[in-house]
DNA sequence: ACAAATTTAGACACTCTTGTCTAAATCGTC
DNA sequence: GACGATTTAGACAAGAGTGTCTAAATTTGT
């Protein structure tokens, strides 16, 4: 066989095709069997590659997973703020609007791929690598609360909503819109659709009896104070 | 101290008490390295026993793994439901009684030892398991939101607060309380009293905008349709 | 078409782990 | 103190997995 006449197989790919290839094919090996259970030859083999090539690209196991875990934490990320753009700065109805909200953020950030397998290697392997998911923790969480509270403050201070902390609301808001799912993503599964906007929908209910505007001693002294300042 | 002879070890332990021990040390090395990764001359050195006594007491490393998790799933619903006890029927200071409810439920059942080592297998070795998990999930989560949803409806018939679903409030409190020790909990990691009170007071306070009771519910949405405006 | 770089399959040494086995030591109980 | 049950330390076979090495095949760039 001299070109790609390769009867059903896949057509050659190129070195850097390879290397993606070896790294997804880690993150899932990694997330079903745990470090110490992954198995080079298995990764290989689901990536199509010899398992040389994996040694080639990766010095080594321990390598591979930190190689993993970057990528999966870098297109999260990626994921997140491009979702977190799409907040509804001047919502027409403020419920459905955040409810399309929440429901973008899970399914584009914590219930893909990515997301599940990411956050499945935190849990299992956290404690082994500090610093790795340290510093995960600060890029991802962290600017991730920062930049929602960001919003969450210009939606009150545009007057539709009534908040005392926004960074607890920003916490609060992704708390609600996922404590029905909060069972299946323990367990590893993928909720369907029809659960991701159930949960988001009560959360957002619950969301804006605590927050909508409404007259109360709290926001009348803000209020209070903003107009003097 | 009638037998305690052993010069500066401690005393020699019964049948039963070798039993516990093993299935405790077992837990721990389960949880930090993982099903693949635990290796049983490890969990016989933590337990304080020969290797061959972990064979004589489970058979191999899987029905060790099983009794580990039935025994963290025993205990830990033991305490869920006598904490559930302690739930505020009669409350004096609302807000101040759920608080104490939310801190006694976090310390007693999800940050101590066997609620952490509990939550870490069921994280890590869910899927590779599915009936063990799925009983664990019968008895553990779907009876406590249950419990919970019956004293928060209790709350509501008393006029305490002011509840569509019980159900859906329950599971909203539990995500509500813990809010703050989410990124925590994946890491692993123990949160310390003050991040616990800090979470429940906060959580408490947001879900107690959303569900005391208060003038109606129409008032609410028509402000909110104003706001939106 | 040719040269350099990459990939492949396979063998290999080495380590680690599981689970079994044995004989001696220790324990609980009478 | 003596007996049966339990525990212990250690050796052991069998298997699995990592990481290295080599020589041949393939791909890529020019």
């Amino acid at each position: 066989m001299k070109l790609g006449v390769s009867p059903d197989i896949f057509p050659p790919r190129s070195h850097e095709a390879k290397r993606v290839s070896v790294v997804d094919a880690a993150a899932s090996v990694f997330c079903r069997q745990g470090f110490a259970g992954a198995n080079i030859d298995l990764i290989a083999a689901e990536a199509g590659v010899s398992r040389q090539t994996v040694y080639n690209h990766h010095r080594d196991k321990e390598k591979l997973f930190v190689a993993v875990v970057r990528d999966l934490t870098e297109r999260c990320n990626a994921g997140i703020f491009a979702t977190i753009a799409t907040f509804p700065d001047q919502p027409g109805d403020i419920e459905a609007d955040l409810i399309g909200f929440a429901v973008r953020m899970n399914r584009n950030c914590i219930c893909n791929r990515d997301g599940r397998f990411l956050r499945k290697l935190i849990q299992a392997e956290g404690e082994r690598y500090p610093e790795l998911f340290a510093e995960w923790r600060e890029q991802g969480p962290g600017r991730t609360w920062s930049a929602l509270a960001a919003r969450f403050a210009r939606l009150a201070y545009a007057g539709h909503l009534s908040i005392d902390d926004p960074d607890v609301a920003a916490r609060q808001f992704l708390a609600l819109v996922n404590a029905e799912l909060q069972i299946t993503f323990m367990l590893g599964g993928v909720p369907t659709e029809n659960e991701v906007l159930q949960s988001a929908t009560n959360g957002v209910h619950t969301f804006l009896r605590a927050f909508s505007k409404r007259p109360s001693t709290a926001s009348v002294k803000k209020q209070a104070a903003l107009a003097s300042a």
